[in-house]
DNA sequence: AACGCGGGGTT
DNA sequence: AACCCAGCGTT
């Protein structure tokens, strides 16, 4: 079997991505602060999702002295539902660096774009081959499916060791008068023709020259090892309200959703939760309750995240009196309105529950 | 090198 | 319900 040279392969990509490329708003600019938006959004997420999240987030921020500027609770609250909140962050924290330490102005290049927080090696290499035509080449998933398949390289693209297999090989192929739209082309392919499940091999401009197609491969390659089961977690929610204001807590360092709102929190191994102890226990913590208005969980949430498993329940109990202030500080807890909870960022599946519960209302 | 971090789509 | 998608920071 002829390998393939990277004239033919870089050739045949950008052929390919001149007739097949989608239209999106990204791709008509080399403003650095966008396209480096772009590829944070489009970090572990589709095209499909990300696209109204880059259109909010231009729309409020059209420059990275707006981002800086922004609170950020504002910022986490633009990025609600898209996860992986540290990436918002991390954007945001980088930002202020670049209009405080760099003037504003963009770094230009790839081992620059590297030094600054929630930019690795991909998105570095994005930033720097899109806005400033640094031949230096992009490694995601489309792009280790691609080649994996195309030259039939079998090292598991879970472990680090397999990356410089892979970006020795990239390196190999990208062209230095196109490198912009070569990364754009194969990582395209790789959305579109060389799909994760079912690619169009039938239709394929390099079916020929495919290793995998030719072994029987497709399947097969990459090779990636299993992601580990998710861990299950048991949230028991205390939804405290007195007189139509709600307590929720801003979530800390060191667990899932760091920096969002959610309300005060009973976590248990097994599921399991005594009633009666619960009550007993706020009231103990000084809690003014009105046992009558104590809502039992009509049903509880599955929450699946690619790492946890979690399922809730929400109680919602009516209080007599407001908390003390002693009882706030010490629970961490901030007395908010409907219309403030609106504003604050919150997890999809706390959202989720002040909807059904009609606590939020969307006209 | 191993692990934690969200959420959504398809079968 | 079980499969798929996945880059970065921390340790």
């Amino acid at each position: 079997m002829e390998t393939t040279s990277p004239a033919f392969f870089s050739g045949t990509l950008l052929s390919w991505y001149g007739r097949h490329k989608r239209s999106l708003p990204w791709r008509d600019t080399i403003n650095p602060y966008f396209i480096w938006l772009s590829e944070v959004i489009l970090q572990q997420t589709r095209v499909a999702q990300g696209l109204p999240y880059y259109l909010k987030f231009t729309e409020a921020y059209p420059t990275v002295q707006d981002l800086a500027s922004a609170p950020q609770d504002e910022v986490l609250r633009l990025w609600q539902g898209l996860g992986y909140y540290s990436r918002a962050r991390n954007m945001h924290h980088t930002a202020q660096q670049i209009v405080n330490e760099f003037g504003g102005k963009f770094p230009d290049k790839y081992a620059e774009l590297l030094q600054l927080k929630g930019v690795g090696s991909y998105t570095a290499a994005a930033i720097a081959s899109f806005a400033f035509k640094e031949q230096v080449a992009v490694l995601d998933g489309n792009v280790f499916r691609v080649l994996a398949r195309i030259f039939g390289v079998a090292d598991d693209i879970a472990s680090p060791a397999a990356r410089k297999v892979f970006q020795k090989l990239a390196d190999s192929l990208i062209p230095a008068d196109e490198p912009d739209t070569f990364n754009q082309a194969i990582m395209e392919f790789g959305a579109i023709q060389c799909t994760p499940v079912m690619p169009d091999c039938m239709f394929c401009p390099l079916q020929q020259s495919c290793f995998a197609f030719n072994h029987g491969m497709v399947q097969e390659l990459p090779v990636k090892s299993k992601a580990k089961a998710a861990r299950p977690r048991f949230f028991h929610y205390i939804v405290l309200e007195h007189e139509g204001r709600f307590y929720m807590r801003r979530r800390l360092e060191g667990d899932i959703w760091q920096g969002l709102y959610d309300f005060y929190l009973y976590e248990s191994m097994d599921g399991q939760l005594d009633e009666k102890q619960l009550l007993h226990d706020l009231q103990a913590a000084g809690a003014s309750i009105d046992t009558g208005t104590l809502i039992l969980p009509q049903k509880s949430y599955k929450h699946v995240l690619s790492h946890q498993k979690i399922t809730a329940w929400f109680y919602h109990l009516k209080l007599k009196l407001r908390l003390t202030e002693e009882v706030l500080q010490e629970a961490r807890l901030v007395a908010f309105t409907p219309q403030q909870i609106e504003e604050l960022p919150k997890p999809v599946l706390i959202n989720n529950y002040l909807k059904d519960a009609g606590i939020l209302v969307y006209l």
